[in-house]
DNA sequence: TTTCAATGCGAGCTATTGCTCATATTTATG
DNA sequence: CATAAATATGAGCAATAGCTCGCATTGAAA
């Protein structure tokens, strides 16, 4: 018997043009979301709207909830490298401008695509542990713990627990604008700012 | 022709059997949606669990939908009824008790069902908007608006605006929250206290 | 060119879901 | 009791979803 009974990792690409397949069926996916809602995410919308037939797609995803674990890990890995960018290239200027850059980063991630993100969110939530995923979102919040950890602050409630508020609070003001299709990138920064330092006990203008 | 053509309100309950039906279908609802989540989320699934017929759940919802939107429009209203509760009977007293116990409230509804009250917000979204929901979170946020109001606070971005990230702050951190699995209360409500405070800009403690 | 793996295709199977309808039972009323 | 309205039932239909599988096409190595 071959050992064909495990249908977890689907085949890899390894020509260019599979390699397109996979792309344009993520593409599609989010694009589907995104326009139709969870409602006309089904496999066969996703490979139509991919110019791809729902025989290629099943080619590299083993099922539906495949593609939008793709979808998911994609966003959160590009998120947890643009936070690590970001940090890196604020290093050594006062933790104000850092902050700021990284609130930035969250708020135009939310602002570029603002119910793909929370579909994405709530899909994530579904979906259940991936470690993959839980590395990922690692990367992210250990951009933000080192910053707070550097800052020299008397933080409120411990390290692990203020970390996890100041993103709770940033998640939930960017989250809402975005759902009401608030325009105002700067003023929403500047409110994020002021929530969050003055939650860090931080004077904020 | 008759004018049967408007499937929207079904029958309304007008003997006893009636209203428990339809007590035992909202209730089995909130619980399937609670236990299996969306995937076991099926009028088949809830009429069973609700010891009910499908014909007799669609003699008083025309279709799904409408029984997900009575959920959200009974867990809103029942929110809004607390809230002003508790506004009213905090009246006259300083800001931070009132807030604090409004706070609580929030904190109490989401740690007492917190996977219901995360599911209920996304569908809440996906449905369409609805005028009766609509007033019930309007009468919630007039009771954080007007303690806003009569606090004589300098609010950072106006009364407006600050009511809804207010609202956002005290959501994400709940939110987070209730997902993580936290079960210190008190604990919660301190760290919500403190943000939204520090946002307004009151000393916290 | 030959050959075979990689890739692509899409009709259609299987399972499920939302929902209807003809019928049966219960309750209220006179 | 008789009658009709209110309520309850559940087999089953129509639609659709996720997914398979046999076959066609393409690309690259020999």
């Amino acid at each position: 018997m071959t050992a064909d009974a495990l249908p977890k990792p689907r085949k890899t690409p390894v020509q260019a043009r599979s390699s397109a397949t996979v792309d344009a069926i993520l593409e599609a996916a989010a694009r589907i979301l995104e326009t139709e809602g969870l409602e006309g995410y089904t496999t066969n919308a996703i490979a139509a709207r991919a110019g791809v037939s729902i025989g290629s797609l099943y080619q590299y995803f083993p099922n539906k909830d495949a593609i939008t674990a793709a979808l998911v890990l994609d966003d959160t890995e590009d998120m947890a490298a643009r936070m690590e960018e970001t940090a890196q290239a604020y290093e050594g200027r006062p933790l104000r401008d850092s902050i700021d850059a990284l609130i930035d980063n969250a708020v135009c991630h939310q602002f570029d695509r603002p119910v793909l993100a929370r579909l994405i969110d709530v899909e994530a939530h579904r979906l259940g542990r991936d470690p993959r995923l839980e590395a990922a979102q690692a990367r992210i919040i250990e951009v933000v713990r080192r910053q707070l950890a550097r800052s020299g602050l008397a933080l409120p409630f411990g390290l692990e627990t203020t970390t996890e508020d100041v993103f709770a609070i940033a998640h939930g003001i960017t989250d809402t604008a975005g759902m009401r299709g608030e325009t105002d990138r700067p003023g929403l920064t500047a409110r994020i700012r002021h929530a969050v330092l003055s939650y860090l006990g931080v004077p904020s203008s």
